[in-house]
DNA sequence: ATTATAAGTGTGTATATTACATTTTTCAAA
DNA sequence: TTTGAAAAATGTAATATACACACTTATAAT
């Protein structure tokens, strides 16, 4: 291959994942903890080098996927990282994803075998270089993304209570929201089916479960459609 | 310094930047004839690439001020692009910056220097790679920016009327808007100064000048504001 | 049968958004 | 100096959206 363009400037291009999850009414991160230099034995963010036969987003995929053992996920690039000294050992330029996941998909073993864990977003402990820079703006642009799409249904099981997708939106928004507004807003949307099943685990009544219909908002993004809560 | 990552996925780290400007009512882009292979002859972003001892902001600024000679601009990074043959020489991971520039600010002799012209957006001519791209994108990034926040005022000479920053909204929108209801949302922002000043070039009664009032706007802008046309 | 628990539901009020037409100022031409 | 032309400036009513708020229902456990 011809090489026109001079190569002294290039660099190392690293990807991490900021990895959400929802569990117990809490949004989650999975973390690592370090098993190589530097910082060894520190907590950061899952991440790898971009290889020459891929693109970020095949990256970012296969980093998670070794990690979470899935494989199809709601995934966004959220920013690249320059600073000269961000990595003190050697110059890395790094581009961050954040990818939502249902909790429950994930697979133990890896998680275990790559000494990683899940934190509460509230409770996480700070991290190398300038992933905590990273984490903080991941979880803005989730903020902000959720009141422009219904990405939050990605964050869930297959079927979930109104109920359990309320919490998931308290817990991206941080603060309380209203039980009928919430509905309310969800149900204008039509995006949702109920199913005639009901969770029973959560109170004695027990509450119906939903699904997303795919279809339909498939349908309705097109024509674009906003979310504000 | 010691180097304890492989080496053997090093990149080329591009920088190209999409540059917006605004005048006689349209938005234009800054775009530049390349007189280097691949694609000589062809138009293109204005890029460069990344060097060793600077940060990607530090280098978008670095390759706007050598095309247009302006040194404070309001500028964004927008995605990073990683196509593996994205381009046809060599393997390139592109980050894409657009800026937001004062077209009367410009310098000429630069511009002439660098084969470089100002184009309609609406008449561009395609692009190599994928800046056509990064161009779209950056329209809809810019489209939904001017929503949330009023970057639109870093296309406008420092004093400007009503009417001018109407249009410049109108051109980014591509949509016509309300002459009243635009004067009310703005006024209700309180972020401008009208000047007693007027610029008679536009009509025969003349039209009032305003500038924007940086402290109003960075008080107003910890509280969060919104700018829904 | 009773009780405890969370689920489910509707309406009025406030706020924000939209639609819309006339008068004013000034310059230039008659 | 009067008149006409051209864009600037201005406010209100109608509609849509967002918000606040409290009682009833279904079920399991006792």
């Amino acid at each position: 291959m011809i090489q026109p363009y001079s190569s002294n400037d290039k660099v190392l291009l690293a990807v991490d994942c900021i990895i959400f999850g929802f569990d117990k009414e809490k949004l989650k991160i999975l973390l690592i903890k370090r098993d190589f230099e530097p910082e060894k034995g520190k907590w950061s963010l899952m991440g790898g080098f971009l290889k020459q036969d891929e693109n970020l987003d095949e990256a970012a995929n296969r980093i998670l996927l070794k990690l979470t053992g899935i494989n199809k996920v709601y995934m966004e690039q959220l920013h690249c990282y320059s600073k000269v000294d961000r990595d003190p050992a050697q110059r890395t330029i790094s581009v961050a994803y954040f990818a939502l996941i249902n909790i429950q998909e994930h697979d133990e073993d890896l998680i275990e075998e790559n000494s990683a864990k899940w934190f509460d977003i509230s409770k996480a402990p700070n991290l190398i270089f300038d992933h905590d820079i990273m984490v903080q703006h991941a979880i803005e642009k989730l903020r902000h993304t959720t009141t422009q799409k219904p990405i939050g249904f990605e964050l869930l099981p297959p079927k979930f209570t109104m109920r359990q997708l309320q919490k998931l939106y308290e817990a991206i928004l941080n603060e309380k929201l209203d039980k009928r507004n919430f509905i309310n807003k969800i149900n204008s949307l039509d995006i949702l089916v109920k199913l005639n099943e009901k969770d029973m685990k959560s109170s004695r009544k027990g509450s119906f479960l939903h699904t997303f219909d795919q279809k339909k908002y498939k349908e309705k993004k097109k024509h674009g459609f906003s979310f504000k809560l």
